[in-house]
DNA sequence: CCAACTATATATAATGC
DNA sequence: TGCATTATATATAGTTG
């Protein structure tokens, strides 16, 4: 309907692609709205251009159109993800309950619908779970303990390194030990290299 | 567009309304297709006529149409109720991964992120659900004898009233002791009670 | 790229069977 | 009720500014 009758195919030039489509979608709309008035239809249009740009017209509102299409259409063309989330959904929920109703068997809450070679079972489980947390507790306190020394013997070797420095005469005037308040005097080792006897040499 | 111009309103003519739809339905359908493939769009069209029925048309899949759209409109028109299971499947799932974390925590297989302060609760914890266990266990266990032992004082008593009745020279003729196939005989201090003597104050 | 403008193709309201 | 016909209203392809 226009000057030259077209074949219905792909316009395969790009302007002339946007500009048609720009009509077409409008006329769309148009005839949507009206069949919509004339035959108090519930109308709904979803368009994607070939740039993957969304246009849509819905008579009343697309939302309420929507699921209202989810029922009528009963799942045939529905959203295969909403329907793989809902059964997703009830497993998880029932994964859930099963976790929470172990759970508080495993903490000793909830014992009373088990029978006793059940409890027997799960008396025998937590006395080995707690064996392992007080090991881990052990190991873990050994590995502290190991960090600590090391650092004490670090501490120790530095206080050595202190001990030796105060004893050595070349004290420069500018550095008062007993200055508590105020900046404290670099360490010695590390900053005062400059007019420092080699320590590790000295002995 | 026909042989007279109408005004866009509601056709209040019943038959009239739906001869129109029906036309203007599969109108609006071919506009959608033609659009669709001049312009290669992806085209989808939802109507209920006034009666509640559904038609669709969609130039691919309506399924994909609308995920894409689902994504494109960022929930702006999208079904509440999806979105709302959305969140609470979220909300599950991470629900569930603690849940999971936990219970592996509490039988001891993955202790090796803890603290040991930690470590020290959870071992608490653990040999007091295990001592719930045992308690829970010798509880049913106790139970379970109670409930034998007076079973076996019923048998008991059962056995010595069987005695008693042997004992006794009113046997009635009818009743074959040693007759194994066929109808046992009532058990005695329940049918017998007419001429029985009385076992309670005869000791 | 957009709007206006035709000339023409299409859609469809009314009609008839 | 449903289909075919037809006269007319609309939509729009191509064109112009």
């Amino acid at each position: 309907m226009g000057r030259g009758k077209i074949e219905i195919k792909k316009i395969e030039n790009t302007t002339n692609r946007q500009v048609t489509f720009s009509k077409r979608r409008s006329g769309l709309f148009k005839k949507a709205k009206e069949i919509s008035i004339l035959c108090a239809a519930d109308v709904g249009v979803i368009v994607f251009n070939s740039t993957g740009r969304l246009f849509d017209f819905a008579s009343s509102s697309m939302k309420r159109l929507l699921e209202r299409y989810r029922n009528a259409s009963g799942g045939r063309a529905w959203n295969n993800e909403y329907e793989q989330m809902l059964s997703q959904f009830r497993n998880l929920k029932k994964e859930n309950e099963e976790l929470q109703k172990e759970l508080s068997c495993v903490t000793g809450e909830d014992v009373g619908t088990l029978a006793p070679n059940q409890l027997d079972f799960l008396e025998g489980n937590l006395v080995l779970a707690a064996k392992k947390a007080r090991e881990r507790k052990i190991e873990v306190l050994k590995y502290e303990r190991r960090k600590t020394e090391s650092k004490v013997i670090g501490l120790q070797q530095k206080c050595s390194i202190l001990r030796e420095w105060l004893s050595n005469p070349e004290i420069p005037e500018e550095y008062d030990l007993d200055n508590s308040g105020g900046q404290t005097p670099p360490p010695p080792g590390f900053r005062r290299q400059p007019n420092q006897p080699n320590l590790q040499g000295g002995g």
